[in-house]
This record gives structure tokens, sequence and C-alpha cells, in this order.
DNA sequence: GTCTATAGGATGATAGAC
DNA sequence: GTCTATCATCCTATAGAC
């Protein structure tokens, strides 16, 4: 994500202070002094710093709801759909890093309409989610384990993967994949 | 976890109020004022705010070294190691909740030697458990997948349990464990 | 153990000059 | 587009009365 405005710049350097400290703890000024300005000059290209959160939160939101529905669309079996959502969380975690930090952990702070609009989605997004599994489990293609302790185990994994993503010296995404995917779907017991 | 003290009690409902919103969201008049009392009554129980986060989030801390200390010293196999982590991780879920959310959300504003100390116990955690899943493959119990895969996804789960525990009309602990560990070592694949 | 009053500083945001 | 100056409000924390 390359800043083409200013505007889009000061929400790449919020978003990187937010990933460190959450919204809360970085002030109007932590964000101009990371720019090299004064904090007065933030307000000629944001409303303020709700925008700054919204903007950053909604556009992951929505490359999560596009390409969850792209997989629903989809004719592929259960566990291939599984394995369309693994790699679109990659793809995601890999391109908006920081966005997917102020989504996971500040998503809380939005108001009004964007947070009713940010939790409409995930409850969606969720429920897509949770009808791949029992769709698998009914065609016996997923083991008949209690289908919210599957979803859960997997999207809270995909979830932290931006946390994780950073800190190991950047795998190779495509290796990376390959690996989530087996864990995930076959466990790791030989 | 009960409070006996007025000190306990201030505790208990700051980490309520800190799961919600973040430890930098809430002031000490919001925890106030769920205590009904006013802000200044406060620092006759405890030293300031940073006090409130430190015991919350060490205690737990230092649940999860004890249990992780025991299993390391048992002569069970990797496979049984890595089911009692789980089994450690849900127990300290189900009787932690509150301290486990600041534990992961807010332990970055720790302060001096708290920081430092937590740091050191969550390396030193996060090094024992990568030392039982290399025992494991190199025992050939668990799969040859990077082994830092496996150590990630397992406990970004186990981690993320705690926002997941109470939302799902709380499932029977053993059943919880019994269905965790199946998934998390097998699999979901039939 | 709780209160009122208040200190001392940080915060989000605006007005208006350049 | 950035600046200085400033406002109104909130914050953590303390002092001292009851």
């Amino acid at each position: 994500m390359k800043a083409r405005t200013r505007k889009e710049e000061i929400i790449i350097v919020a978003s990187r202070l937010f990933k460190e400290k959450g919204y809360n703890a970085v002030s109007m000024r932590d964000i101009a002094l990371a720019m090299g300005i004064k904090a007065a000059s933030l307000y000629n290209h944001i409303q303020g710093k709700q925008e700054i959160l919204s903007t950053l939160i909604l556009e992951v939101a929505q490359e999560f709801t596009l390409g969850m529905n792209t997989v629903m669309l989809s004719t592929a079996t259960p566990t291939e759909k599984i394995t369309s959502v693994i790699e679109l969380h990659i793809d995601i975690t890999v391109n908006y890093s920081e966005g997917l930090a102020a989504l996971n952990n500040d998503w809380m702070h939005l108001e009004n309409d964007d947070l009713s609009d940010f939790v409409k989605m995930r409850e969606n997004y969720e429920e897509n989610f949770r009808k791949i599994i029992k769709e698998g489990i009914e065609k016996e293609e997923i083991k008949a384990q209690h289908p919210e302790v599957i979803l859960f185990s997997i999207l809270s994994t995909l979830r932290s993967l931006y946390v994780w993503y950073q800190k190991r010296g950047k795998l190779d995404v495509n290796i990376l994949k390959k690996d989530m995917v087996a864990v995930l779907l076959n466990g790791i017991v030989v």
C-alpha cells in the first residue's frame, strides 16, 4: 500500500503507530511528529482521528467480505473452500498487515454507523465460514467435531497471523500457505 | 476469583472494563463509577492505574510459567505434553478470563521492570513450547512441518480462547478440552 | 474509607496568519 | 499546506476535611 495522497500517508503512518500501541495510546501529536509536521496540520487532510481508524478498518473489512463472497459463489468442495479462505487470509495479511492490527484490536473504538457496519460484516463473514464447515461435515469431508470449535480454531489462527508474519523474517507466501493449510486441515500428529 | 479485599475488588472491576475497551480507553473515573465511589477514593487502596494493570497481568503470567514448568519436568511423551499445555490454557481461560484479555492486549502498556519481566516470561514460555514440538518431530510423533507454523497455529488458537469461551454459552470444560485437543492434534479432515 | 477541591499536564480540535 | 496560539475537556494523582 503506497501513499498516493497526503491523506493516505497520514493513514499509513498512523496505522503503524496504532499497531504498536493501540488506537487510544496514539495521539494526533504522535502521528504528526512521525510525519515531521504539527498536529494542527493533519486536519487539513482528514476530518479527525476517528476518520483514520474507520478508513483503515473498513478498507480491510471490505477485502474480507469481497474475498468471502467470491469463495461462496464458487462451485468448489467444502475442503477447497476452506483452503481458499485460508489463502485469502494470508494474502490480506501480507498486503494489509497494519490495517489488520487495527481491525483486530481497535474495532470497538469505531463509532456510530462505522461500528455497526463493521460488526455486521464480521458476523456475516463468520456465518459464511460456519456454513462451509457445516456443509463439509454433512458431506463427510470434515470430521463431525463441534463445528464451533473448528470455526474458532481456524479463525483465531488466521486472525493472529499478522502478529507473527512480520516477526518471523517473512516466510515465502506460497510455502506459508502450503504449511498452514496442511497444519489446519490435517493436524500435526503423525 | 472472588474479591477478598477492596484492592482485589478494584482489580476485578477494572479488568472487566479493560476487557471491553482496553487499558487506555478506561479512566480511573470509569472504574470508580462502576464501583459506586469517586476516583480519588481508589487511591486509598492502590498506588495508581499502572498497579492495576501489572497485578492483573503478572498474576496470570505466573500461572502460565508455573504450569509450563510442571509440564516440562514431567516424563510424558511430546504429544502428551502438548495435550497438557492445551489443557493448561483452557483451565487458565476458565479461571482468569479477564486477566487474560489484559495479558493479550495491554501488556505493552506495562512499564519498566514489569514490562521486561513479562516479556521474559513470555519468551521463556514460547521457547519451552518450541522445545516440546521439536522433540516431537525428532521422535516422529509430530509431522515434520515447519515447527514455527505448528507453534504459532496452536498458540494463537489457545490465546484467543478467552474471547470465544464466554460468547458461546460456556461449553463444558471437559468436552472443550477433548474437542480442542482433537482438532489441534489431528486436524479436521476425515 | 470516602469525599470535595484542585493541581498539572495531555488530548482532540479550531481559528486565523503566512 | 503548514504554522502558532488557543480552547475546552479529559486525564492521573494529591491534599486535606469528615
